[in-house]
DNA sequence: AATAAAATATACCAATCGGTATATTTTAAC
DNA sequence: GTTAAAATATACCGATTGGTATATTTTATT
């Protein structure tokens, strides 16, 4: 066999994690057992156990694993842009093209993670802030730098409009994927582009 | 014992709702074990299983009793005014005064069960979202009286608006919820109420 | 107060849970 | 190709799961 750069446990251990993840997606991790793992996986609990601690570390490897895809996904289609309301229109861009994906998936997992996690698993709950944290952070220096470069109005609230537009992405995300309608992400998505021209210096 | 309007069976039933709602709601379907159900109420699965038929019914009780209660408020602080802008006005003045509640309850009832139920409990899921959509049917109602009262204008899209204000309710809950922050929900409701007031018509 | 019925408690069940100790197989270095 | 080590499978464990059959208590009618 060829010389591989990854160690055999290390590609079992992404294997396992690829696999899991649809999994805890949709079942959550109270509701995901053992038994959905190696069966998703085709591995007995030997070969899990091998590679992680226990069913919790997975879940925490399949969340971080979740968090980095999506991270990925936006900062590669932020970083297509060039000015401010630009990379700022790339966000619900991005979640247009996300959409379907989203709702096959089981629907957004650091909603599922905050929602399941919040009163009972901190590590996760923890995390699923983090990562809300760090998106809201690239909102708000998108916002700041834009009211910089003197094309976003300089009464714009980085935080609120950062806030919002979150909110408007988990609560969508929420209503499409319960309700099975496409209407609500649109009509979100639209609405944040609204407010996106909104704070727009035009003239 | 005096004369009851209700059997006892029908207040055991009450009972046993109301103590296990709070336990629902923060641990989940899934991750509330019956034993969880017995401590929370003091009896014994006997007491519980002679109301109930099985966890399942008491899931969809509670959930059910949620939807009622969060109906029953809302619709009280929306009758209190007059206008069809004050109506609409109502509901973020709602989710003010209940977001500490919510914040100390383990979140948004329909958010937790819509999240949780949506690829795992079929039952759940169309009672979340019939329980959406009928707080949408009361947005939509309110903002097409406000227009053919000519206070709203009619160039805003009531089905849009609606989504709109309830991925915001929902968005704003949720990230509230899980960062443990009230900036979140109180952002959301600020521009819930711009929103409100952007498509009111004054002179 | 006696009694039938309703409500609740007790004691138990098989199945499944997450997890582990050990046996076996596979991998990779020589 | 041999061999030590790493990875995985097998077989098992006690605890807990949701649920039930039956005994007991409580309720309400007479």
């Amino acid at each position: 066999m060829e010389n591989s750069p990854q160690t055999k446990s290390e590609r079992t251990r992404r294997f396992i994690i690829e696999k899991a993840a649809p999994v805890f997606n949709k079942k959550g991790i109270v509701g995901t057992t053992l038994a959905d793992l190696t069966e998703a996986t085709g591995l007995t609990k030997g070969g899990i156990y091998g590679n992680f601690k226990d069913k919790d570390a997975v879940a925490v490897a399949v969340f971080q694993y979740h968090v980095d895809n999506l991270t990925a996904f936006l900062t590669g289609e932020i970083g297509r842009e060039t000015t401010s309301i630009g990379k700022l229109l790339a966000i619900p861009k991005a979640y247009r093209k996300l959409h379907k994906h989203i709702m096959a998936y089981g629907g957004c997992p650091i909603l599922n993670t905050a929602a399941e996690a919040d009163d009972t698993h901190q590590i996760l709950r923890k995390m699923a802030v983090a990562a809300i944290e760090s998106m809201k952070t690239t909102i708000k220096s998108l916002i700041k730098t834009g009211q910089g470069e003197k094309a976003i109005r300089v009464d714009a609230d980085p935080e609120a409009i950062a806030n919002v537009m979150l909110a408007l992405i988990e609560g969508g995300a929420l209503l499409s994927k319960a309700s099975e309608r496409d209407a609500y992400m649109t009509h979100c998505l639209d609405h944040m582009e609204q407010v996106i021209h909104g704070i727009e210096i035009t003239e």
